[in-house]
Parts: structure tokens; sequence; C-alpha cells
DNA sequence: CGGTATCCGTTGAGATACTG
DNA sequence: CAGTATCTCAACGGATACCG
């Protein structure tokens, strides 16, 4: 059996840790979970997007869209009509972190009053 | 019954979005999970978290700790000796949000090689 | 409609020096 | 040892204008 071709035993966490920091600093930016999660439903146009994340520019709903689609969590499709239409809807990849961003969304919306009152009580002692 | 008392059972997403959102700006920042997944192993010290967390600055380091202490993640525990003597541990609140980055942990590591094949087939094309 | 390109203010974060 | 203060530069992100 050739050791080399064994997944490395997570000899030092760090690995790991990088790899999850990477993931996070991607998805974790101001606008990716929210349009992960609205694509959750299917596939929506560029248009129907913008409308339906209030407050997020052309210029960062299209940067985010392409990070997501680079990263193959989003698929582009151009149907070449006049006016163009661009759907974008979850890959398999995608979808298969949404089950964990629910997790992550489960656990904000127990746990947000202990950090908003944890908060508080911080900068009261300031 | 007094309906305004009752919570809104989510009638739009984009709340249970918002918070999931701050939630993750917060822990998703460059060093606060691995500082998180440090203090899992029990508590450490400041010099101690300084040295096994390569590349982090003292400053940032300083700045992380005290936004996880006020958000109620991590304890700081000072022992006024000289030298002084400063030890930070996870709360209860913090070992809980384990679990979830321990899960993220596990997508990243089984499909980053998805997303870098992905990131290698999109730059390509361009 | 679905983008790019450009400008510009705000924030993030490293380097360095100093302090109780 | 465990910070704080200051400086600096880069990245993020909004506003606006233009294009196929």
């Amino acid at each position: 059996m050739d050791v080399s071709t064994l997944p490395p035993p997570v000899t030092h966490e760090s690995d790991t840790c990088a790899v999850v920091r990477a993931i996070l600093a991607r998805v974790g930016d101001k606008w990716s979970i929210l349009i992960v999660r609205m694509l959750g439903d299917g596939s929506m146009r560029f248009s129907e997007l913008r409308r339906s994340i209030e407050g997020i520019s052309q210029r960062m709903l299209t940067l985010t869209l392409r990070n997501l689609e680079r990263d193959g969590l989003v698929e582009r499709t151009v149907t070449p009509t006049t006016p163009p239409r661009v759907d974008y809807e979850l890959t398999d990849l995608g979808r298969s972190l949404q089950s964990i961003t629910e997790a992550f969304g489960r656990w904000a919306v127990t746990h947000r009053d202990q950090i908003e009152n944890a908060r508080i009580r911080f900068d009261a002692r300031q």
C-alpha cells in the first residue's frame, strides 16, 4: 500500500485551519451568503437578485457572483437574446454548502441574544 | 393575546440572513476561527497564542481577542503578577460554536479540491 | 438587460515604537 | 509580558457613468 496516496491525517491542524479560513473569507464577505440563500430556492436572473437583495450595488452583485462562479458554487447561464438574459443557479457544490450555512444560521439565531447581551455588558464595562 | 409580542416567524428570510451575515463577518475575519480552534484544546496565554498562530501581529491578536471577548465567545483572565499573565479560554458560547466550525472545516476539507479545480477551469476560460 | 470602468471614501491590517 | 499608539499601505465597497 502506497502511503503517499493516503490523505494527510491532519498531522498539524493549521492546514485545516487555513482551508477553513480561506472558505470563510470567500463566503463570509458581505453578500455571498445572502446570494447563496436566495439561490437556494431556485434559479434567478441578475435583475431579480438585484431587486431582492436590498442595498447591493450592481458592481458588488457582479463581483460576488463572479467569485461564486469561479469557486464552482454558482453556475451562470447566458441566453443571448435582446435584451440578454442571464440566469444564476447553485451547483451541486453550492447546494452542499447550504446545509452548513443553515446550521450556521440556526446557531446565529439561537445565540444572537447571548451575543447581544455580551456586547452590552462588555461595552458597559469600558 | 398581543400579536406584537410574538417573534416574527421569519416572514421574510432577510432577517435571518442579516444575523448570519453579521456572525460570519464577526467570525469570518482573518484570525477569529484560527483562535477559536486553538483555544478549543484549552486555555492559552497571550504569548502562547502569538507563537502558535504563525503570521499574526501583536496588534491583530489583541484586536481579534477583544472582539471575541466582546461577543462573549472568549473569556480573558488577568493575573496581576510581574510580569503580568493573561489567559484566554472559550466560554460555553464559544464552545457551542466549535461544532459549527468543525462542520465547516469538514466541508472545506472535503470540497477543497472541487473548489480548486473549479478555479483552475474558470481561470483557464478567461 | 447585464454588465465594465473609474473614482473615491472607509476599513483592514502590517510594521514599528513605546508603556505599566 | 501584554499590551497601546501611530503610521502606512492595500483591499473593500459604494456611486456614477458608459457600453453591447
